[in-house]
DNA sequence: GTACCGAAGATTTTT
DNA sequence: TCTTCGGTAC
């Protein structure tokens, strides 16, 4: 009974073993609610002897889901949680609709609509009624009739207005488009089940105790679910968080919380309160942006971390330069932490998919691999749709929108006029279009004012291609979507028709469709089926008639459901090499998770808050959770000019009074004491000395002071541009002229610093916004000043210690001359330095004044090294070798990854994605394009 | 009527 | 970058 408490502080503990019949467990972002919430479960199971086929537990993403089985398996033991009936409401729906339908009169072989399907059908009722509302808009208000329970037939009855009555006339044809092609969209899927647990509540009256996570998303229709699914017990645990509501667009209810309450008033709320995941100073950032929330209750959020570097937030000139900027930091904090940060340890999030594209190309061109989440689904990908389309019609005919979509691809002189005929031929008959396509081309029916020979000719294609895969579908010992797969290509001669369509992006295309395929082999394979049917198959109930599962037939259809339900595919890491690379990701998809970094970008308005967004307070809560993703280091950054070269303001939430006090505005300077600091927040172990210096090696600069601090473009730079030529970085330069720039700046800045702090006046705090010297950073060592100052109250460690010592010498520092800190040894002999000391140890030029030593350094004389005249290249082709390491150090893997990260730009000119991506499923979710940032020069 | 071409416009968030 | 639209050739 302890085992699985250890760990968990005292409200935790409270949560997981509390005796009451409905709990809320409120839990702010990292208090380790979905451990508070899987150790319930398994305390439910081991402790209270629940069964587990008699518990549910839903969760909003598929991601959360996964991660949720997972944790659970490690408690209760492999094949244990797979009885656990668990997933997100729609596809814990979906089971029961499969299971018990037929009680409700809802036939077994009905499909999920997606939204591509919901859209389609819309846009043909939008146009032949000569309405002007656009299809995604009136989905969207139909969704949000459906998750407020309000069915088409209601809604004619309290339509008022002529535009009420048309949009209801929309909804009422959309609702029977959708039953003609047996068809449920998503909010069908929890309405029919809704329907059939209120009718029928026996087909739950196994259940024990329901869970829910993130509560505060739940719509109308999912919290009465919830109270179905507990209708025998009323056995209710839920987690959540009204700070990270973000799904209102999709009708959660927050006041789902209150309504329980009033619902079960012995319901018990419990609060957790501490954060185990971001440093302090980070959490009071993200605090300090919530609060501007002025109805919100005031709740406390207790860090347990150290106060930590400041978040930074950053101006740029444009969202280029924003995304050179990102990738920059991510390379000069990896270095500068001495390889203790790999890829995978670094996220970006997004407020929209959309704004991922200059990101792709600077992480593409600096070789730094990276995997987008969200945006583009890849199952949304014209390629790989079409094929699920064709699958989709395959399975079942009735699905006109399908049909409609594939009858034409590859090109069968189909055009839109015949299909229109096709589609009204069909609709007099009555019949599916599928149908009609049938009788026509075997002219067994007319077609509408006849049919050119050579669009006949297609049909009668199109229609063998789908009838002999029906056959093979049917006729095959076991159904095999592979084959399926492989005879639908082959029959169509898809490769052909992507290099026709594609032309020299045919490749990327074609591996799309390979990923495709080997994604069904796996989906479909012997074992995994097994263990499918396992879990999705609900436990046999006394008196009720269950629906058979997974029959022969079946794999198809439940392959294409599940498809539909979880939009992107798996993401495992191939064998025992872990994923590293970057994510980028939206906000959205990021809830949940965390990183050790987080950048997230374009902070100005209209992207957060979005333009489009009709609640502000969401769209607050939304860079909340974004900034409580960040465990030791968050930047915020906000482009003056974005991707359309319009200008932007930076983001209404970053400009309140106050909070400019939370935010650094450029990246810290990492000197060592920050990096033991950082270590300490992520649990790790601190590099050493020589390893930072080693990974530093190649880094251009140690410090964010590339891009001024006032986002204005870098005069060199703009002429560069100009001048279209240069494709480089610029900063690419000889080391000779590199030298001279270097010389220049130093003597300008220290000159510039003599004058200044002879004007400010010792110890006071200058004006950021220095005129002139837009370059120079001011306050080199602010942030161990700032260490020191804010930890005062903290335990004093020796770390703090060392910040003071370093934080004095680094004042003195400021004002050097340029030629004291350029001559090591000069400097040494002064007895400036001590031998033993690290100073700058490895690194070539240094851009600001050098890092003072501290006292326990303990390289030696030979690492000195200031000026290199190129990047040292890598003896072999950094692909291979990687390759070869990878194979005979499985253990050294990291210092490698970070080493193949970090070599400069200019040596990855000719490299591509494909070298330095992931051994297999490169395409995965990547986005491969390169040439956004190349053809940005030749305009 | 269909295919193809170039130009112009649009791009929230998820199941 | 991807999609849609309008015009033109077959």
């Amino acid at each position: 009974m302890t085992s699985i408490l250890k760990g968990l502080n005292d409200a935790q503990k409270a949560a997981v073993l509390s005796g009451a019949s409905v709990l809320q467990v409120l839990a702010p972002p990292g208090s380790g609610k979905t451990k508070t919430l899987t150790t319930r479960v398994a305390h439910l199971i081991s402790d209270r002897q629940l069964k587990p086929w008699n518990i549910i537990v839903c969760t909003f993403t598929v991601k959360a889901a996964r991660e949720m089985k997972e944790r659970i398996r490690g408690f209760v033991g492999e094949g244990l949680e797979k009885k656990l009936i668990l997933g997100t409401f729609h596809s814990i729906a979906l089971r029961y609709l499969k299971s018990y339908g037929q009680l409700i009169g809802l036939d077994k072989d009905f499909a999920i609509a997606d939204t591509a399907d919901s859209k389609a059908i819309l846009r043909r009722i939008v146009k032949k009624n000569g309405f002007t509302i656009e299809p995604g808009a009136a989905l969207g208000r139909i969704s949000k009739q459906k998750a407020e329970g309000i069915d088409s037939e209601q809604y004619i009855c309290s339509a008022k207005n002529i535009e009420q009555r048309e949009f209801s006339q929309i909804y009422s044809e959309y609702e029977s488009v959708l039953a003609a092609s047996k068809l449920l969209d998503y909010d069908d899927l929890l309405l029919r089940c809704r329907f059939l647990l209120m009718a029928h509540p026996q087909c739950v009256s196994n259940v024990q105790a329901v869970l829910i996570d993130e509560f505060q998303d739940t719509n109308t229709i999912q919290y009465d679910l919830m109270g179905l699914f507990a209708q025998k017990m009323h056995h209710i645990t839920i987690v959540g968080d009204p700070d990270q509501s973000i799904y209102g667009f999709r009708s959660a209810e927050i006041k789902n919380l209150g309504r329980m309450k009033e619902q079960w008033p012995d319901t018990l709320t419990i609060n957790l309160q501490e954060n185990y995941r971001s440093s302090g100073a980070i959490l009071h950032a993200a605090q300090k942006i919530i609060e501007q929330d002025e109805s919100r209750p005031a709740k406390k959020l207790q860090a347990t971390h150290s106060l930590g570097l400041r978040p930074v937030l950053r101006k740029l000139p444009t969202a280029y330069a924003e995304a050179e900027w990102l990738v920059t930091e991510i390379k000069r904090t990896q270095a500068l932490s001495g390889t203790m940060l790999q890829p995978s340890d670094f996220a970006v999030l997004l407020r929209s998919a959309a704004l991922s594209r200059p990101l792709e190309s600077a992480m593409g061109k600096a070789g730094i691999p990276y995997r987008m989440v969200g945006g583009t689904k890849f199952f949304d990908r014209a390629e790989v749709k079409v094929l699920i389309d064709y699958l989709r019609v395959v399975d079942q005919p009735q699905h006109s929108e399908a049909v409609e979509r594939i009858v034409n691809v590859p090109s069968r002189k189909i055009g839109d006029a015949t299909l229109k005929g096709l589609q009204e031929g069909a609709q007099k008959r009555g019949v599916s279009l599928w149908r009609h396509i049938v009788d026509v081309a075997r002219r067994v029916a007319p077609s509408a004012g006849g049919l050119s020979s050579p669009a006949h000719k297609g049909l009668s294609q199109f229609m063998n291609v789908i009838l002999s895969l029906q056959q093979k579908a049917k006729s095959a010992e076991q159904v095999s979507v592979v084959d399926l797969l492989n005879l639908l290509i082959k029959k169509v001669g898809f490769q052909d028709y992507l290099k026709t369509k594609y032309g020299e992006d045919h490749e990327t295309r074609w591996t799309n469709v390979e990923e495709l395929l080997a994604l069904a082999a796996e989906a479909t394979s012997p074992e995994k089926l097994t263990s499918l049917a396992e879990e999705d198959t609900l436990p046999t109930i006394e008196d009720v008639e269950q629906r058979s599962q997974l029959e022969k037939q079946d794999i198809l259809s439940s392959f294409l459901a599940n498809i539909a339900l979880t939009s992107s595919p798996d993401q495992k890491a191939e064998g025992d090499i872990p994923l590293q690379q970057v994510v980028i990701s939206t906000i959205h998809a990021a809830k949940g998770l965390e990183w050790p970094v987080v950048f997230i970008p374009a902070c100005y308005e209209g992207s957060i808050p979005h333009s489009r967004a009709d609640d502000n307070d969401e769209e607050r809560r939304l860079l909340y959770v974004g900034m409580t993703r960040a465990q030791a280091l968050l930047y915020l950054s906000c482009p003056i000019k974005n991707a359309q070269k319009s200008e932007t303001t930076i983001s209404s939430f970053l400009t309140q009074s106050g909070v400019n006090a939370f935010f650094e505005n450029h990246g810290p300077s990492l000197p060592r004491v920050a990096t033991r600091d950082l270590s300490v927040t992520l649990r790790r172990t601190c590099p050493s000395v020589s390893e930072i210096a080693e990974s530093s090696l190649r880094l251009e600069r140690d410090e964010d002071d590339w891009w001024p601090l006032d986002g204005e473009e870098k005069a060199e730079e703009r002429a560069k541009w100009d001048s279209a030529s240069t494709t480089m970085k610029a900063g690419f330069v000889s080391a000779a002229s590199r030298y001279t720039e270097e010389v220049e700046k130093h003597r300008e800045e220290a000159q510039l610093r003599r004058i200044e702090s002879r004007a400010a006046g010792l110890g006071k705090q200058k004006d950021p916004e220095v005129k002139g010297r837009k370059r120079h950073i001011e306050g080199q060592g602010s942030i161990a000043g700032f260490l020191k100052r804010q930890r005062s109250c903290e335990e004093v460690s020796q770390a703090s210690r060392q910040t003071s010592t370093a934080e004095h010498a680094h004042d003195q520092g400021d004002v050097q001359p340029l030629d004291d800190i350029t001559n090591v040894h000069q400097a040494r002999q002064s007895g400036l330095i001590s031998p033993k000391m690290p100073v700058a140890p490895l690194r070539k030029m240094r851009s600001a004044p050098l890092e003072r030593p501290t006292k326990n350094g303990t390289s030696t004389d030979d690492l000195y090294v200031f000026l290199s005249s190129s990047p040292t290249r890598l003896e072999h082709n950094d692909y291979d070798r990687r390759e070869i390491d990878a194979k005979t150090h499985p253990h050294s893997l990291p210092s490698l990854h970070a080493r193949n990260c970090f070599k400069p730009a200019s040596t990855f000119h000719t490299t591509s994605m494909q070298k330095i991506g992931q051994p297999v499923r490169k395409t995965l979710g990547v986005k491969r394009s390169m040439n956004g940032w190349a053809n940005r020069g030749h305009k």
